[in-house]
DNA sequence: CGAAAGATAACTGTTGACAGTCTGTAGTCG
DNA sequence: CGACTACAGACTGTCAACAGTTATCTTTCG
């Protein structure tokens, strides 16, 4: 995701060094996350690769790579499909997520910045204000803080791991209206990790996130039991 | 619902669906983890292609794939490299492979089989026996009590997150000859671990997963030093 | 003799065409 | 009337050639 930065006095601005293969990658990705493409549906290289002027050899390269990143799953001599999480793999994914989060917690709490500290309460703090004032339809806020967080954990590798696992859970999750009722709790939850972070206290700070994110996580269940029930519903496939 | 049956006796095992990229992708991890192609090294597309009697496209994938498994480098318009870590890197990844196991564990614990807990104190037993009357060249059994916990979290993915970061972190290990004096520590670790587990303690499980690792990674930092203290006095690059 | 500039070679990115595989449909036989 | 078979269409896997970029070597000038 993060590009990788250079400073090999070489190039002082890449150009447009840009791939066919990775504006194709862009796009797709682009159109996958915004729901342009439904889940489960099929993706079609040379309509694709029509659709985007190129030929199909970026497009192939492309697909591959959201394969990897969870987005598609391809299907040898079948093709490629936006992928569909159950809520068995939504669960698994979570989980991992906990794993990773948890111990960004723990390092973070050893070598968070103070600069970090300032930034984790101005966030926390705007997060309140906006809650007692109006609408809250900004899941972002929430994951923003969890990605300061992480990034304090001064693990590049870690950050990435969070990154890709969220990327693949932010689809089922735009599909399901996403928290909103939950938020009130979640401020709460945020408040007792930051104290811990502030107190560098690592096991706190840990065990913290674990019962924020178990939170989220039964509250995500239970949204996508319900939207999966509309789903069968209406009789796709 | 009425799905017509299909008993078409197509074939009990398919397994020719083998496409080229992946034959082509499983020689080259193979080349890779053996240290046939030094780290470092270029991958030329042309040589491989050449070389495994197959055109540029399937090289090209798998390529693509073994980049995202994290065993090599691509660079735009340069070419594909055997992936070098460095010691920051490799104590990343470690700590990645801590917070996974470590949740693993702490999973395993809650959800562990009778069986898999027959087979954890045969392992255990295994090993122990093979250290008293001989020469232990072997980190896999060290790796497969690791493998069977991670199995026991009945979580796939993390399976297959733990997985990836392995192969990642196998590449210097190899390099470095590995463990070995370490192994008599670890089997206390080991087994302090198992008993946490019998128990099914998963905050006891978890911990000492932690102290393990942990120990583990200590170790692995301080002979990777050394090997990298050899490596820059044979001034590679 | 050393360094910048230009030409040349090697390699990656991309393309369009060909071949093999799978899916769905039409036809045939019991 | 139902199930098996043969066929056709569509699509993916693979290939060989072309184009653009990067690296190397030679040449030339200070």
């Amino acid at each position: 995701m993060a590009e990788t930065f250079r400073l090999d006095g070489v190039s002082p601005i890449d150009r447009s060094n840009l791939t066919l293969a990775d504006r194709v990658e862009a796009r797709l990705r682009e159109q996958i996350v915004q729901g342009e493409r439904p889940t489960g549906s099929r993706l079609n290289e040379v309509e694709i690769a029509a659709d985007l002027g190129v030929s199909r050899g970026p497009v192939r390269e492309a697909l591959q790579r959201l394969a990897h990143a969870g987005l598609v799953t391809l299907e040898s001599h079948r093709g490629a499909f936006v992928r569909r999480l159950d809520l068995g793999e939504v669960r698994e994914l979570f989980e991992v997520r906990i794993a990773l989060e948890c111990h960004a917690a723990e390092l973070a709490a050893e070598r968070i910045s103070d600069a970090g500290l300032e930034e984790l309460v101005r966030l926390q703090e705007a997060s309140m204000s906006e809650m007692s004032q109006g609408p809250t339809p900004t899941p972002f806020d929430h994951l923003d803080l969890h990605t300061l967080i992480v990034r304090e954990s001064g693990n590049g590798r870690l950050q990435q791991a969070v990154a890709q696992v969220n990327v693949e859970l932010r689809l089922p999750r735009s599909r399901s209206g996403a928290t909103g009722a939950r938020a009130r709790e979640a401020v709460d939850e945020h408040r007792e990790l930051i104290a811990h972070l502030t107190a560098r206290d690592a096991e706190g700070a840990r065990s913290a996130m674990r019962r924020h994110l178990t939170a989220s996580l039964h509250n995500t269940m239970q949204l996508l039991q319900v939207a999966e029930g509309h789903d069968s519903e209406e009789g796709s496939r």
